[in-house]
DNA sequence: ATTGGCAAATTGGTTGACCATTTCTTCCAC
DNA sequence: GTGGAAGAAATGGTCAACCAATTTGCCAAT
């Protein structure tokens, strides 16, 4: 994707992570107030105010006007799950992907109706032209994963599996990974997977489409796995062998 | 939980919404300015740059200082997902979960580890003296489920189960629900549904732990369901059969 | 000693002016 | 006519001062 500089407020939210962590706040406390916070930072109160925003959206924290700023209760402990702002590596990313997106698609062979079937045929026949004209744009792909999780009829789930590629999409490792993609075969043959897995939801059979899905993103770990150069420092696969997870779901 | 008005931020976010619906901007297109925002909703630009953030860390838009804002590409169809802001309903919640969750402990089981295991442990002690001292407190069972989440070793796994405690927790109609909850009896039959999940964590048995949770999940939803007043027209059981998840996982 | 209410202090909310960056326009040199 | 540089306009970013809601604590009335 595009540049697009990490804006400033993302920062002063990470160093507010890290200070409530610092401070030993318990969730149900009140932190330190908005100005105690910008002194502390040394940044303006308008900023830590748009950083307190972000971390209210994530659950993190609960403001009351002419009160304070309050841990919200039962908040993951700061001290265990810090990755939050971390980029994430492509193949811990492909593997929440694979745990949730095949039970997705099982689930939604049963849910599927004609309309939603129209409209991933759609979806495809628009991937298949972006190949064909050299498109690199990952537009359908995306929309065809999101229509399997709208067939469910559950927002939550959906809401679960566009947070994924919105996490795919800001990633700076997968956008350097995908750089190097310069091979049309390898979009082809996920092409080829997706229509496996439309079949299966066609013929309304869950467990074939659980199957498809898990076995597409095999595919895409492991011609990434290729891509990858095991040297990077930053290197993930390592930790988060497909195969591993295959055999579990 | 507690109170909490809704800020007026969150509003504004909703119509902004809306508006970019109406407009009919595409993904990738620049949206209006923050101050023709704040004119049409006559609401001061500061309040929009909240919603804005919003938006931002929802992964909606994307700003760029001296350019302006644009809609994220491949962000899912404004007309399709307005459901982000409502109340979820606990069956849809639950089917999530049940999705979700009992993928994470089949793979869990295949990378636990005896920290892990003795953390768990604890936890449930906590839960078993939470329900004993008729303390009405869900930490310990929070941290059970996160603990599992935690054991996988990805952090997106972590996130993406806490972001369903987080939906969970302020959800209002979960609160009532919850308050329906006079008898003893479920909380302890679920802490041996827990008990069982661990053991089957101990024996690193990934189709027993995924049964386990599924299970578990099973017995929450057919409480609520009797708890439920199906004559409540937001009531949305019927429309979540754990039954039909159950079959296909 | 308890309670009710009032006032001051504290806290987040809002506004308007100004800053920094990007984009668009204009005009001149070639 | 074209290219490019300069500058004007537009846009988001930041700040400081002021506003409104909440909490706290004191003090008088009972």
């Amino acid at each position: 994707m595009s540049d697009a500089p990490q804006r400033r407020y993302q920062d002063v939210a990470a160093e507010l992570r890290q200070l409530i962590r610092a401070e030993g706040v318990q969730p149900g406390d009140r932190i330190l107030t908005e100005r105690q916070i910008a002194l502390r930072l040394g940044v303006g109160r308008s900023l830590v105010r748009d950083a307190i925003i972000m971390l209210e959206v994530e659950g993190l924290v609960q403001v009351r006007q002419g009160s304070g700023v309050y841990l919200q209760e039962g908040a993951p402990d700061t001290a265990t799950a810090p990755e939050t702002e971390d980029d994430i590596g492509p193949f811990e990313l492909l593997e929440a992907r694979m745990v949730l997106e095949s039970a997705v698609a099982g689930l939604a062979a049963a849910t599927v109706t004609k309309a939603d079937i129209i409209a991933m045929r759609e979806a495809l026949d628009d991937e298949r032209r972006s190949i064909t004209e050299g498109r690199d744009d990952y537009q359908s792909d995306q929309r065809f994963h999101l229509l399997i999780a709208e067939a469910t009829q559950n927002g939550v789930l959906v809401k679960m599996v566009s947070d994924l590629w919105n996490l795919r999409n800001r990633s700076r490792m997968w956008a350097q990974l995908h750089s190097r993609i310069f091979d049309d075969t390898y979009r082809s043959r996920w092409l080829d997977d997706h229509q496996a897995i439309l079949d299966a939801l066609r013929a309304r059979d869950c467990a074939r489409a659980r199957q498809a899905m898990r076995d597409h993103l095999g595919n895409v770990s492991e011609t990434l796995m290729q891509l990858s150069d095991s040297e990077d420092p930053s290197f993930d696969g390592f930790l988060f062998s497909t195969a591993r997870t295959a055999r579990t779901l």
